[in-house]
DNA sequence: CATGAATGAGACTTCATTCAT
DNA sequence: TATGAATGAAGTCTCATTCAT
């Protein structure tokens, strides 16, 4: 694939400081270039040595911190994933407004905090890599998936409770409001940053629709006609 | 990695018929093979050996259709695509009944034809892979991304202009319908694949649920009272 | 340690016969190769790749055969092992002498066979590499060991049945027989193969003087006067 | 191979002193700690990190006393040497008992003194290494073989001059007599530190034995009658 | 003197690709 | 055409050695 000689994404300031003794920094700048590269480039083609140079260290400095290519995938998975679950939680509990207003507020949040930020590839890698690391597809879902259900859940919940969501299948709601926002993360780091003609997709504006149209379709309101609504398929 | 002794995904079901198969399915057969495989296990993870294998041929017969490993990747990308981009087309043209019957129906049959179909795995490998292979990217954007949201904004429009629908920015609403079905398809290729406790998800119920929310959210009916409306973000 | 370029200890009369595929004669070939270099160097210092080279093949060609050097290098002492019993074996049987008479037969038809064989050698890289890989070591034991010890014995307790020899420990007078034997192996392929300056050591002319030491020692004679024999040692 | 993270076969026992350990003796320490796991697991598995921290000291530590790992080993071995030659030497001259009686004492004496004790193990390693340090060979053979060879030649002709042995080649009969001494220290080393089915060997006994046979075997007596004596190979 | 973080040459191993049969 | 033995570039990881502190 691409073989430039050493990339080095965020090569240090000063290069000629060598040898310079750093062990507490050193694992999150090696955590930092490695999900970079790896979201850039995938797992298997982001050479460890091409990690260790972005850092700003050698190959061997690498191994001296993670034992291995693997063990420091799982770490970066497992830093990152930390952070988003911290950023969730933290915002979830006591609000005053409508459940419409915190929703946009959390997707909000989340987007700005998690979507817009070098931690959103993650998904990219972790959906790429599951299979080649099943042991990460128990701990995505504890540690993502399922507290970001329970997230979104509890919040249509409180809404229906509230009389301001109509009776709804909770966690269905909650997946068809996160699968717009994973998926442009998803986008942002595959197609969004390869230079394509006329895919101009403005991240922004889809979430606002998709907001605007889903949280419309939660009101509470008489049903259109029946003649009006299609059949919706049953599995 | 995984490293199975070649598990034969799809062993040659009729061996007996010594080296006298037809020759033009050949390309065909390993096209297939291909595709399951770089699906499963990701393109770098995938060996050509095992592709040779699992489609009933060596290792050199392999090269003998497609010069390299990168080659055959995007042969599995055109090929499939191609494919995905017919089967919308052909449908959306001549349909009598109302816009939002005809949007579940689209969304129906593309779940049936290709979100249930290995060829969904396709989006996990390009999405993947995109970056290591640039020109993927122009291709993957003019064969499928703008094709189907050409469909999909045609019939937004056609919604709009026969008063079933609210008048709608038509692409932003088009993504926002795709979104959720592309996220199931690469849900099922990777985490669905794995055997995870508790994140039961049911593709069925949760399209089922998106497409209530969002038809409904796009119905032409007076707006909640504007108190209630949560802002939208603005970029 | 001594890096020449690729020595090619055996190197294949005719080199530019490029890729001629001998699948039934590499395993021998690479083999031999193996047990002079292991035998030379040691297991650490032998580099894989120059294995294949002397045995004439590429470094990947080894892997085709032996899937690691580990298992290489106990396909070698397997082999040569398998090799040293059928030789010990195929003699003991119907022999019509005297014991002592059988004893120097089969001393000097080991050291024939044997002793001045390449696969002497192995001895010392079996000692030198027991420590690091333990499986051996039984294995050494049930093969080599414990069939010599019983074939020694068995001659032994023959010269002691008949009146030839007087009553003795045969297994600790087994091990008296053959350590000198090992010994000059070991010798061999160690200082032996070194230029030194005044230590000429001549094998045949120790193990001649060994065996007729030990052969009168054992001889059944009226002791020595008691005053004269020396007190042994007792643990 | 086995890499446990450092064993620290013989930590520091007393810590508390902190980094005022008398300085003179670090080489030593050094030295012995070398000793022990060159022996256990040969020059090339033997990490100088392991042997830095089994002495006490860190791995820059190591290098302060000695410029490389290869010098590390030769000063091992000339340590150890000296020991060994010492210990004979000086017991040799000034004896009055017989000849045999001489020579079970120095026997005796050498397996308490050596082959007992973890030098013992140096000969395994000299024996393995040898080739690959080839200035070794001449040292060891002056300063090891050669003087171990005149002591027991001495002996051997002081027996025949007084009467007490047969005559015989004394070159050889010393080779005779230490063979199966250093054989014994090899097997401690090697097999005999492996968890073995059935391959007890008492050295005690074996050593007993030995010199029962052999010192017999050297005595002045009327040969057996010539019939009954085979015929021992000419090299 | 001592430390231990850092280095980088070098070893093992993999696998896409070639080519004699 | 088809095969599969053979190749060798390239990647992962180790560890002897250095050197800033």
């Amino acid at each position: 694939m691409n073989r430039a000689p050493l990339p080095a994404v965020a090569a240090p300031a000063a290069a000629p400081l060598h040898r310079q003794r750093r062990k507490e920094t050193r694992p999150q700048e090696l955590l930092e270039a490695a999900l970079l590269l790896f979201v850039e480039k995938g797992f298997a083609a982001t050479r460890s040595e091409e990690v260790a140079h972005a850092a700003g260290v050698s190959k061997g400095t690498l191994y001296l911190y993670y034992p291995s290519k693997e063990e420091l995938f799982k770490a970066v998975v497992r830093q990152n994933m930390s952070a988003l679950i911290a950023e969730g939680i933290e915002m979830a509990g006591s609000y005053a407004g409508s459940s419409s207003e915190l929703l946009v507020e959390l997707m909000n949040i989340w987007w700005q905090k998690v979507g817009n930020t070098p931690a959103a590839g993650l998904h990219k890698i972790v959906l790429s890599e599951v299979r080649n690391f099943p042991e990460l597809a128990q701990f995505y879902a504890d540690e993502v998936i399922r507290p970001a259900d329970l997230l979104f859940s509890t919040v249509v919940q409180r809404g229906i409770d509230r009389g301001e969501f109509r009776p709804l299948p909770v966690h269905e709601v909650a997946h068809a409001l996160m699968a717009p926002m994973i998926f442009m993360c998803l986008h942002k780091h595959s197609f969004g940053a390869c230079p394509i003609q006329g895919d101009e997709v403005d991240p922004d504006a889809m979430i606002r629709t998709h907001l605007d149209l889903v949280l419309r379709g939660m009101e509470v309101r008489p049903p259109a006609p029946a003649a009006r609504r299609p059949r919706l398929p049953k599995p």
